[in-house]
DNA sequence: ATGCAGTTGCAAGTCATTTGCAACAAAAAT
DNA sequence: ATTTTTGTTGCAAATGACTTGCAACTGCAT
């Protein structure tokens, strides 16, 4: 986990991407995150380990991190903008309208369904977005 | 057709919505058309029409549309929201990355797969957003 | 014609996010 | 180790897309 961690900001680095204080908290609250927070939920998080950091600095570093897919970035619906780590595979999401939760899914068969449809009007997927709003079924 | 509009004031009159001058016009600029303009787009539409016409009309105005159902609001990525007529059958869309352009589709197949996965995890659906960011296949 | 609840234009406000800028601090270079 | 270079930071102000308060209207049921 160090090791992933050392991989990371040495990638970065290599990149021109400075390792700071700031964006080394930050990249640690998105290590341990679990959930999908928002800019301001991470800031709160991460001020405690860095007293001042700017909310501006929290922007501008989700904007670098997630150009060096390192993060992945969600607009849903109504909301800021959530973060999550691009490690893992691919998948879409599912939200609770009522609580804002959020589940991840993925379905091949759909993926398959969306490119040959794609391709059949004549156009390559550059990415695609699809989001679920959704209600606990009472049963 | 004239007809329709009848039916249609008729209706949002039933519902409350007066029919004003603004709203006349705003109806009329959204039956002719074909494309999935924004709310600038349609005030710059409409306002020759009725000279004066502000922006916060148009905004409040599809609002009020969007409320009975009269049309349809779609925030797609990092642009101002766009709307359409709400007629016709629920479809997705593909939006070309390079124009900006929409092209709309629809899958059975897809939606099936969706509910189905939805009801596994003990969801039920309220509404979905599907888009695929495309791009023209060059060949 | 009349009264009033729904609408309008305008200015100001909101929210999420971005940006200009001078002070600062990682890496690099020496 | 010190200097130099260049990416970063915090702060305040700006942006973009809407939304809202408010006083002056205006559909439209009566």
């Amino acid at each position: 986990m160090q090791d992933q961690t050392d991989r990371l900001t040495r990638a970065l680095r290599a990149a021109g991407v400075r390792i700071t204080r700031q964006r080394a908290v930050l990249l640690d609250v998105l290590a341990e995150t679990e959930d999908h927070p928002d800019a301001v939920e991470l800031h709160r998080r991460a001020e405690p380990r860095v007293p001042g950091l700017s909310l501006s600095t929290v922007y501008r570093t989700l904007s670098a991190l997630e150009e060096q897919g390192v993060i992945q970035r969600h607009q849903f619906e109504g909301a800021p903008a959530r973060f999550e780590r691009a490690e893992s595979a691919h998948h879409d999401h599912m939200i609770d309208v009522e609580t804002g939760e959020v589940v991840e899914f993925r379905s091949d068969r759909i993926e398959e369904l969306q490119a040959r449809i794609a391709t059949e009007l004549g156009y390559e997927i550059v990415h695609h977005r699809m989001e679920l709003y959704v209600r606990k079924r009472r049963g």
